[in-house]
Order: C-alpha cells, then sequence, then structure tokens
DNA sequence: TAGATTATATGATATATATCAATGTATCTT
DNA sequence: AAGATACATTGATATATATCATATAATCTA
C-alpha cells in the first residue's frame, strides 16, 4: 500500500488497477510501478481536471464518476470530442510529443481522478509488449470516434448530427441508461452548433414524440426514428 | 535481398528503410524480417491504394509522389483529413482494431508504394520499444493534426478555412513549394464545403492578391494576410 | 427567503452557405 | 482534330444556421 502526500487520499490503493481489463496484463511488479507514483483527487462538478496547453505529467483515470473531453478552438468556442468512460486511461496525446496536454478536462458529475506518472507509465509500456498493444488499441478507438464525429458534423445537417450525438451518449456515455447532467450548452458543443440552436432542435425531437426532455435528462422514446434522422440528416 | 513474386518488382529493396529515420531504430534482423514479407507497387495518378471498409492486411508506404487519406462519410461525400508524406507509415489505425481500413488512399500524383504485412509489423513492434516509442509519436501527431483540423473545420467560416488549408498545403504537404495538383474538388474534401464555393472563395483570394492560381496550382503571394484571415475566419 | 446569477426558451432578423442551372474550359481518347 | 468526358466558373435563388433581443425558469448564495 502507498501511503499519500499532500493531504491527497485513496480509498482503496489498486482500486483502478484491480478492476481495470487493461491493468490485467500487467505483472505484480508493473502494477506496484505505477501504483508508487500514483495520487488521487476529488473533483466537484464543473472542475477542470486538466486543460489543454499546460506541462503534461500525469494520465488520468476517472475511477467514480465522469468527465468530457473537450478541445478550445481559436477564438472561445469548444468542441466536446468524448467523455471519459470508467477506469479507461486518458490524456494520452500529448505523451509522445510534446508533454503537453492538447485537450481539456472537465468533471461533469463529481469525480474522483486517479494521476499515473507519465514517465513511469512509458516505462512500463516498453517492457510490456501486451500492455502497449492493448493501450495502442485504446488510442486506436479513441481515434477512430474522432474520425467519425469528424465527418458527422461536417457533414450532416443539425438534426441529423444531435440524432447522432444523443445515440452516443445513450450507448457509449450512459450505458443504455437514461442521458443526464447535460446541459443544452454542451448539446451545443458536441454538435458544433450554437446553444439556441441546440435548443430548438431538442425541442423538435421532444414535440415529434422522439425524446423525453427533463432538465439536463434525455431519455430516448423512439430508437427508430432517431436512426432514421441520424442516417439521413 | 528479397525476391518479388507476383509480378511485384522493386527497384531498390530497402529504399525506405534506408532513408526513413524511424526505420534507423531497427537491427539488422528486424529491417530484414520486414524487407521478407514487404512488397512494391506502382500506382497512376487517381487510382485508389486502399479503400475505406476493406481488409488491412498491410501498411504503405509512398516513397515516390504522394497520395491523400480521406474518409468518407454516411452520403457519398468525402472528408480529406491529410496527404502522405515521403517514408511515412500509413493505414495504422485499424491495425489494432479490426483489421480493417477506416480510411481510404489514393493516388494525387503516380506513386511508388511500399506494402509492409502487418503481423511482421507488429511483431517487431512488440520487440523494439524504441521504434513502438516512435511509432506511437507518429500516431500521436496525426491525432493532433486531426483535433486541429475538427476545431478549423466546425468552428471557421469559408475563408478561415480555405486560409488554413492554404497555409497547410504550403507548410507541411509541399514543403513551402507551391502547391500544385489539387483540383477544386479537392480544396472543397479538404475545408467540407462545396465545390461551388471553394471555387467562389479562392476566386475571392485571388481578387485580394492573396494568391495566384494557375490551374490545379496554387501560390501564396500574401503569407501574412492569410494568415490574418486564418486566425479571425 | 430575497436577490442575484446562471440556464433555458422563443421570436425576429441577418448571414453564410448550399443548391440548381447553365455555360465555358481543359483534358483525354481514338 | 473531333468528339467525349471531366473539371471549372458564374449567377440566381433557396435554405440552414447564427445572431440579437428579450423573457422566463431554475439554481445558487448571503
Amino acid at each position: 500500500m502507498v501511503d499519500f502526500e499532500n493531504g491527497l487520499k485513496c480509498l482503496d490503493c489498486k482500486h483502478c488497477f484491480k478492476r481495470s481489463e487493461i491493468f490485467q496484463l500487467l505483472s505484480e511488479e508493473e502494477l506496484e510501478q505505477l501504483n508508487s507514483s500514483r495520487m488521487e483527487a476529488s473533483f466537484k462538478a464543473g472542475e477542470i481536471i486538466y486543460k489543454q496547453g499546460t506541462p503534461l505529467t500525469h494520465l488520468v483515470i476517472i475511477s467514480i464518476g465522469f468527465a468530457k473531453v473537450y478541445i478550445e478552438g481559436d477564438k472561445g468556442r469548444d468542441l466536446i470530442l468524448s467523455y471519459t468512460k470508467s477506469l479507461e486511461i486518458n490524456g494520452g496525446i500529448g505523451v509522445f510529443i510534446d508533454k503537453r496536454h492538447h485537450s481539456s478536462m472537465m468533471a461533469v458529475t463529481d469525480c474522483e481522478a486517479c494521476f499515473i506518472e507519465v514517465e513511469s507509465f512509458k516505462d512500463v509500456l516498453r517492457k510490456n509488449p501486451d500492455f502497449m498493444e492493448a493501450y495502442m488499441k485504446d488510442h486506436a478507438e479513441k481515434m477512430l470516434h474522432t474520425y467519425n464525429q469528424f465527418t458527422v458534423l461536417t457533414q450532416k445537417n443539425m438534426e441529423g448530427r444531435m440524432a447522432e450525438i444523443i445515440i452516443y451518449l445513450q450507448d457509449k456515455v450512459f450505458n443504455n441508461g437514461s442521458i443526464s447532467n447535460i446541459p443544452k450548452q454542451d448539446l451545443a458543443e458536441l454538435t458544433a452548433m450554437t446553444k439556441e440552436s441546440a435548443i430548438r432542435v431538442i425541442k423538435e425531437f421532444k414535440d415529434d414524440g422522439l425524446i423525453e426532455v427533463n432538465g439536463k435528462s434525455i431519455k430516448i422514446k423512439d430508437q427508430k426514428g432517431l436512426e432514421l434522422i441520424a442516417r439521413h440528416g
């Protein structure tokens, strides 16, 4: 067990490592190597976990709660790329380039975050090809999602984009439970439209009986209908 | 030296391997491993080198000429992601997921392409951490470029997008020589607008003395002016 | 709980961009 | 060189989307 300095506390030390599939690939020794440089911190909803442009010294795993990953364009506007999945390794893109963050992460709900020191991580990656390959796979999957979003946001109309995003949120972020904690502003930043347009499209979907809306929550009522709009929009 | 079956010929066997920086990291044995499963083929301008959705069995290096990498959206439209750089390893995204191509590649000029078998490549990657790390770096840089394009294409107006793309082509693809072999349709697919709009924006830039246009060629006349539009558009 | 702040909603209008239609210009093929 | 094919251009118009202004509801804070 590690002792936590600087007031950081840890409920269960190898918490993430025990439960996450990718860490099963590591030996006890390798796990301990990551564990020894590891720290935890709590974030309240709305707090920034890491910020684009700042030095990248640690990778981040969100063990409890979830966060959004977004990039900041040239002029104020943000584009939400994805949401964290529990126990997934985040923040990797700058590790092999310039050790800076190339996206930002903000807690959507209250979060418990685990920070893994980059050099230990790279060291383990070099020693364990299975782990490396699993990490590459994660990377590739994130890239694939970005590719997909890229075509959706550049080629579909507002209705199509919103339908795609609602289906993504439902399937991938909320695992088929209903969507919650997503304000209209975030729907706008997910679909690359203005807040006003997002609100209008959501209202349209609601009026057409496709979804049920309640504050920051959305429930899909007509999956087939949404899929149709996603495809043709 | 390898002997080439199936009518594929090779001008100089370790051609790419000798000149590309990343391959300097490999031992003679590792180089030979890649070389033994390697083949070459020529493509004429306009020919498809690999196609989205098809099985991914080989990585591709373009040694002579260059090609465009693009993704095909739900409805016919294409989005050009990038152009190949000489000797760079392409086609990697599907390797660790489902062994399918998630983008397409088409020769822009006549090309010489080198095909590296995926399993040999992965094997070498597992054996050589330095090579792995360099490959990760390449991957991350591609992702970074995609991130950047993503914000540009979703947040800037047509003039801003076109200025960004012209600067990208000039700096990154044509290494400060003048832009050539890029038809208007491709400018449209790079900037996520229609061909007609692309033509109008190009004409506007020409009329304003920012660029000089000659068929499929573009020459920047006023770099500062373009950068200003790129920033504020 | 009142007041303040933040998020949501809606209508009127302006603007950016796509679409459609027609024409002109290059490039390829035999 | 003629015809065919693909590429480029332009103008008129329609449409999608953003912007601006204002109102209302929800949430936070002292």
